[in-house]
RNA sequence: CGGGGCGUAGCGCAGUCCGGUAGCGCACCUGGUUUGGGACCAGGUGGUCGCAGGUUCGAAUCCUGUCACCCCGACCA
């Protein structure tokens, strides 16, 4: 198949497109017949299970565990807390009936009327509201707390516009919800969330994040406050990574969860919930891809290593194969996983097209001429640079250079991030700038207001507040208001 | 819900103004030659032109209605 991506350049204007048409061709994911939602192909997939099984396992170290809630929510437990049904309520898919009968006028079946539900159910934009339901049973006392429980699950939110990873209508998450005994605690526990997932992001995604708090505006219905991680697509948007709530004792005061304390007296538990969504692989995707294609951090990337022989006939594969069996094994010893594709229907340029689509990390290539002189070709991904290596000890250079590639690409998103960031203190400077994208770091008087007036402006919001120790006091950029300390604003996926 | 665009083979498109045998590229199948950066040659398969009406001897093309989808806004992770 011909592969047009290069012919897409990534200017801002059509960044979506040239987004859209790389999911696609790099096999990550195509839009399905449901409007809004898309299907994930079992190579998008793969990198999905990845991140999945990497936050599994840093989940577990702080002592979560994992469970499932039911995916429907009665419509009156939606309702129970007021700013979260009105968070949500605007984009609910509900369920109202339980059953269809063949259409009595003709062919195909109909809702049949008769089976109306009493009560509608919801299909979950989110669990608080069942999860907190279902709490009020489990806890008694605080020697039942702390709760730590997680959920990998689907949710749905019929938002009118949709980008693939970034904002479908279903997408695949995790959702981790804490009962703690102390406002103290729950708030420990939604600052270590936060910094676990930009540990997660930096370590292991690498892409630079930056942590903070979210204004009143911008903060999930429902909580006191919201924490985020804010990451930097290539195009200069923002695009929010992921988010800790604490919740305070909203959910438990209204789904009544109380527990006895030490002192035998009532009281209400403290809450928080923290998430991070299929929509990271957006952020993977737009941070690192060039024009070639996938550019996947080593660490996350489902084929680390594809090894192309290049061969003529049978005999001379069968050679070659000889040649880098051994590099397998030792490959796998490594715990890297290797792809030897030699497969005899397509031709080794295609492969090498291909493979660099799809951004596997480090391509090794071994003909008759490597076999005679004891080398093997190497090229890695993130510059797109090869030269000739030693067969000898081959697979523990490899193993070197995908931490460096690791590493490499890492620095690179840090650099564009930084050659993007703008301290500005005229508001005249920003509407002008702000066109170009870029994070902006401006004094901001803490009004809603001053927040909803920049947005009607220029439509960039406040990203988020950073917890950095940068806390210089200052004049806000519209008002001339005194204002704390500078925050980061920019225009956002 | 506003403003644009599009619907013709699995995918990408031309044909529509001006009605007259359904076209091109890719993919797919067969055979051969190839294989160190997306192979080439020859032959072949595949379409109720989104749907429903209407005008006409005749409609992908004209008229009326309708349904999708995409992009840009508003909304949002």
């Amino acid at each position: 198949m011909a592969i047009e991506l290069k012919n897409l350049t990534k200017r801002s204007d059509n960044y979506s497109q040239w987004y859209n048409e790389l999911v696609v061709k790099a096999d990550l994911a195509e839009q399905s017949a449901v409007r809004g939602c898309m299907v994930i192909k079992p190579y998008g997939y793969a990198i999905w299970e990845k991140m999945q099984q990497t936050l599994d396992r840093m989940f577990k170290g702080t002592g979560v565990q994992n469970a499932y809630f039911p995916l429907l929510i009665p419509k009156s437990f939606l309702c129970r807390e007021a700013e979260h049904v009105e968070g949500f309520a605007k984009e609910c898919a509900v369920v109202t009936h339980y059953r269809l009968k063949n259409d009595p006028n003709g062919t195909g079946v109909i809702v049949d009327p008769e089976a109306r539900l009493e009560e509608e159910l919801i299909v979950r934009p989110t669990s608080e509201t069942i999860i907190w339901g279902t709490y009020k049973n489990w806890i008694h006392s605080w020697r039942d707390l702390p709760i730590l429980c997680n959920q990998w699950a689907n949710v749905m939110r019929w938002e009118m516009r949709t980008r693939m990873f970034l904002r479908t209508s279903e997408f695949l998450w995790q959702e981790g919800h804490c009962a703690h005994a102390t406002a103290e605690e729950s708030q420990a526990r939604t600052v270590q969330m936060i910094k676990l997932y930009a540990e997660f992001a930096e370590k292991y995604m690498a892409v630079p994040v930056t942590i903070g708090v979210k204004t009143a505006n911008e903060r999930f219905a429902g909580a006191l406050n919201t924490y985020t991680i804010e990451a930097m697509i290539q195009d200069g948007k923002a695009l929010q990574a992921g988010t800790s709530h604490n919740l305070g004792q909203n959910f438990a005061k209204a789904f009544d969860v109380t527990f006895a304390n030490k002192d035998n007296q009532p009281e209400y538990v403290w809450a928080n919930s923290w998430g991070v969504s299929t929509r990271l692989m957006g952020a993977l995707i737009m941070t690192h891809s060039d024009d070639n294609g996938l550019v996947l951090p080593p660490h996350l990337a489902p084929i680390q290593v594809v090894i192309v022989p290049i061969y003529k006939n049978a005999e001379q594969l069968a050679e070659i194969t000889e040649h880098v069996l051994p590099i397998i094994e030792r490959l796998k010893e490594l715990g890297i996983s290797v792809k030897y594709d030699d497969a005899d229907n397509k031709r080794p340029g295609f492969k090498f097209a291909d493979y660099e689509l799809k951004g596997v990390p480090v391509r090794l290539v071994l003909g008759a001429r490597d076999v005679e002189a004891g080398t093997v070709e190497v090229m890695r991904r993130d510059t797109l640079e090869k030269h000739s290596a030693p067969l000898a000890g081959i697979a523990d250079y490899v193993n070197t250079l995908l931490e460096d590639i690791q590493k490499n690409i890492y620095d690179k998103a840090v650099a564009m991030r930084q050659a993007k960031t703008y301290v500005c203190d005229s508001y005249d400077e920003f509407k002008e700038r702000i066109e170009d994208g870029g994070f902006f770091l401006c004094h901001w008087d803490g009004t809603t207001e001053t927040e909803e007036k920049i947005k009607a402006d220029t439509k960039a919001t406040i990203r988020c507040i950073p917890l950095d120790d940068d806390n210089t006091p200052g004049k806000c950029m519209v008002t001339g208001k005194p204002s704390a300390r500078r925050v980061i604003i920019a225009r956002n996926y």
